[in-house]
DNA sequence: TAGACTTACTGTCACTCTGACAGGAAGACC
DNA sequence: GGTCTTCCTGTCAGAGTGACAGTAAGTCTA
């Protein structure tokens, strides 16, 4: 605060997202090939610059979200992950990223031909493994939205996002089943599902078949928070113990 | 991507700061009262714009914490709490903040005499209420920091980041009461703390007395993930139930 | 020095929730 | 009609929680 007319340093802002899905009772997010520099041919996660100075941030997530992937709006949850703005992250410049984490139901089939120059689901622990470099701190990012939504399962309603507007039981347990990387007993997945008031909600009389016996639809119900929480099976807790 | 160099409209940066102690087992947010338009005289959260080009995130999330609350980076909680950037949200044009919640233990006196025309500590209850209009937005940033404070004393061992290097037992207990606002059991607190492994060790057989009998000390174990997660008393849950 | 008082700490018991099993129900396929 | 697959309902022991009583170890006061 020395000059009078000091000025602050501008920045650039971009929104990138790290948009998961299930295909294949696989945990997915969704990957782009960057077609210009810097990092020309790697994968990177989509996202963009803000478009004008008085878009929304949101809205920004949003549009990238419509243009990079097809996906409206409707039926697809959609929360900030957080910023990234070390120094160095972009060499083109002081390159801020605002962070958005999307959970789609299964899609058709991955989107193509739109802005991007391709546009891939990749499973999730191919993407973060090590072999696969991705763009930027793109592998942070991804590692935080995919712990962001392992977290946000335990005691929250987010589950029923990944999955269309009805579902059966089991297919809410191969989410979680998915996302945490652990098998569940199906049995106490039931219990504790339908235990949890207004989680989910009988969806009509309505059944479809899968090869045995016809399983009971839902949707989501009311509730958005978890009490008491869904347990997750401890495995990385007790590295943490030491 | 219609023209070739189109160039994305810079935008400002600010890091704001919600910084949350206790005093007198009652929570406290540390305000500043504006000394510059815009909304000169109100209350505000520290924080202020990006220092230079390169300045890292979180080291001007420090620099704001030395310059305006005189507290170094020692024995401080600081994490990211997420980015606010409605268009409108600053007459002055396009500003995003970062902002970051800093959990600080008792401190000897309010500061003063620094940067910030002024500064002092005020009750989160009497700093959400109506009466009291905060500048900006940062009423929203304040009650997402407390609320992120209210979530992480739950399942993670932040509460120790309230007290001092050794503390007691029932110290501990009145953070969670005051953070949460409900009243709970000595003795099942006791209990549970204790069950939890590594969530707080022993600190020595030095004692500390405050009129009955002395209370062992204390200090923060390695643990910092609480399973199963610490149990509040709900309040809210029910309702969210309709 | 013997209370009274304050705070710290240890147990106990009933209840709930979880994890780990077995077994029946309802369709498709042969 | 059997067999297969998947869906769904119970049962039981152990862990964890909420509610409550009682003891321990200091200070203060008379």
């Amino acid at each position: 605060m020395s000059g009078d007319h000091w000025v602050p340093p501008p920045v650039l802002l971009t929104v990138d997202l790290v948009i998961l899905t299930l295909r294949e009772s696989c945990l997915h997010a969704l990957l782009i090939e960057r077609g210009i520099e810097p990092h020309q041919g790697a994968l990177a996660l989509p996202g963009g610059f803000l478009g004008h100075e008085k878009e929304d941030l949101m809205m920004a997530a949003h549009r990238e979200l419509a243009e990079e992937a097809g996906l409206g709006p409707d039926q697809l949850h959609l929360e900030q992950l957080g910023v990234y703005g070390a120094p160095d992250r972009d060499p083109r410049g002081r390159v801020v990223s605002v962070a958005y984490l999307a959970i789609a139901p299964r899609l058709p089939e991955p989107v193509a031909g739109t802005d991007a120059s391709q546009a891939c689901w990749t499973p999730v622990e191919q993407a973060l493994s090590v072999d696969s470099q991705l763009a930027f701190d793109h592998e942070q990012i991804l590692t935080d939205g995919v712990d962001r939504a392992r977290e946000k399962l335990e005691r929250s309603a987010l589950a029923t996002a990944f999955c269309g507007p009805t579902f059966t039981i089991s297919e809410l347990q191969d989410v979680y089943e998915a996302v945490w990387g652990v098998p569940l007993d199906a049995r106490n997945f039931y219990r504790k599902v339908q235990s949890v008031d207004g989680f989910i909600v009988p969806a009509g009389p309505s059944r479809k078949t899968d090869g045995g016996r016809p399983a009971r639809l839902f949707r989501p119900g009311p509730r958005t928070t978890l009490h008491p929480p869904m347990m997750r099976p401890l495995s990385e807790a007790d590295r943490e113990t030491a």
